[in-house]
DNA sequence: CGTCATTACGGAATGCGTAATGATA
DNA sequence: TATCATTACGCATTCCGTAATGACG
């Protein structure tokens, strides 16, 4: 096989159109690059340049070469950015995964930051709940995840985003009257609410705003992602408590008032990942999601 | 730069995952890849493989660089039998003259040829009159061209295709109503003739033909081109004699009509090129062209 | 005869293989 | 401690530069 240096010397040769500025231009002498040249042709088996007089012209076969090892070139240097690019974090994939909710808010705004500002760096989604994220991430399949907090000492995390709970009702319950509805409203009413099991999270932290409060509706109903639970309300089941960004999921019939909670916001969403990751697009990821804009942006 | 070896080395490794078997694949020893791979990283200034253990495992700039590695490789590889088959005259590219009026018949089945046997060859027309095709074969800007005789010795050329001359006149003309028109029908007829310097070949073929037979009719027009002596016929100026692959212009309101002449087949189209061009393609496709289908497929 | 490419030759650098060392599971 | 990668060292090859030769205009 030829050498990338051969066709360093053959494509200078060929601009040049001589063999002396050539080598100058490589800063060597002529015999060398003469050399080169020749075994270059010899490794090839192939005429590139016509010597019959003694002014440097290309063979068809050399015109043909020549395209294809300025290309090579080309690839060769463009190969040794790249690496470097991913190395620097600036280039590389990333696979991210994130929960279903967070898919409504932060995810897009992350994804759209991390279009402006790593546009080399492939992220490649996939949708689990945060049991499933944390597994793949210990294993090492995961770099990233958009999950609902706790998360285990094994794998680190810091908060992305906290949010507001809002109630969601149907347009024509009584209660959708008022702007702001106090917790103390839904004693007793009909309260569609989480899997605990599923949605360990959101299950516990309605359990727990309302138990704080020493409220107790009447639990009719559970499921495991919040789309469902919304669609229960439409169906008139009952009230929901949802995260704010929830709200951006547009029911036919369906409205959502503030709900005031003794945390204004608590409804957290951690960025998770494992503190020996050698992808260094983990690091400008981390970087970017955690700045203040996309927070909050 | 790095060296095509130092990535042979490092996609033998990344694919082995250990770098005994990888040397062993290379038929050499471990040490030399040890370091071959050492200097491809010292070069890029990455790091591509993780040491910490005793297991090869690559960094995500390994993998990215991997896939780089395995192109660059290929299209190394690639390169090389593409050369090559440019020296065979399988490849490449060959500049191609043609008449207009061998447009109209030649040069599509020569074309299509081209295109079955020899797919890598890259065709590049021009439509030419002989007197330009021969200059530019000449000066080497052309390496073959579809032209009328005669040629200089300075160009080789030989016969392509023959073909008789027809009568184009117009449907409602008397002589419209024989198979076949005899010479002397045209003594005293208005006939559409050619150019005696921009058509030259068709000019003297003509004058020729009728001045031989004795046939003096009247010419009431010069043109440059085929199918404008053919407008010229249908516009009702006269009759013309045209090289039977003509008759492949639909002309709507025109007829064309067998002429008896001396020689069967006067009309010939030759292809010509420089002897001492040294494009491979051309051997190969004056092989094609020269071939018993071609000159009469 | 002057310019330019190729061949000739000597020294430096590179690269492989064998042997020794180091590190990990 | 056994396996696997790296470092150490000696030898062959490769590659560069200077000098000499050859060829075209």
């Amino acid at each position: 096989m030829f050498t990338i240096h051969q066709l360093r010397g053959f494509v200078a040769v060929a601009e040049e159109g001589h063999f002396g500025r050539a080598a100058q231009r490589l800063s060597m002498t002529q015999p060398p690059l003469s050399r080169q040249i020749q075994q270059l042709e010899k490794e090839l088996r192939v005429t590139l340049i016509d010597r019959s007089g003694r002014t440097v012209r290309l063979t068809p076969a050399g015109r043909a070469f020549l395209r294809d090892a300025r290309r090579l070139l080309n690839d060769a240097e463009n190969a040794t950015q790249s690496v470097r690019r991913v190395t620097d974090g600036r280039a590389g994939v990333l696979s991210l995964g994130f929960t279903a909710t967070s898919g409504y808010g932060v995810l897009g705004t992350v994804l759209r930051a991390a279009a402006r500002e790593l546009p080399h760096v492939e992220i490649v989604l996939s949708e689990l709940v945060t049991r499933d994220q944390i597994d793949r991430i210990t294993a090492g399949t995961l770099d990233a995840g958009l999950v609902r907090p706790p998360t285990p000492p094994a794998v680190e995390s810091r908060l992305v985003r906290s949010e507001a709970l809002m109630a969601a009702l149907p347009v024509d319950h009584p209660l959708a009257v008022q702007d702001e509805i106090a917790l103390s409203a839904l004693h007793g009413a009909d309260v569609v609410g989480y899997s605990p099991l599923e949605a360990r999270y959101f299950y516990d932290l309605v359990v727990g705003v309302l138990g704080a409060a020493d409220v107790r509706p009447t639990h009719v109903q559970h499921a495991h992602q919040v789309h469902t639970v919304l669609a229960l309300v439409e169906a008139g089941m009952g009230i929901a408590l949802v995260p704010e960004t929830a709200a951006r999921l547009r029911f036919e019939g369906l409205v959502f008032r503030r709900v005031r909670t003794p945390v204004a916001e608590p409804v957290e969403l951690h960025v998770a990942w494992r503190a020996d990751n050698d992808n260094p697009a983990l690091r400008t990821f981390l970087d970017l999601t955690l700045a203040e804009n996309v927070r909050y942006g």
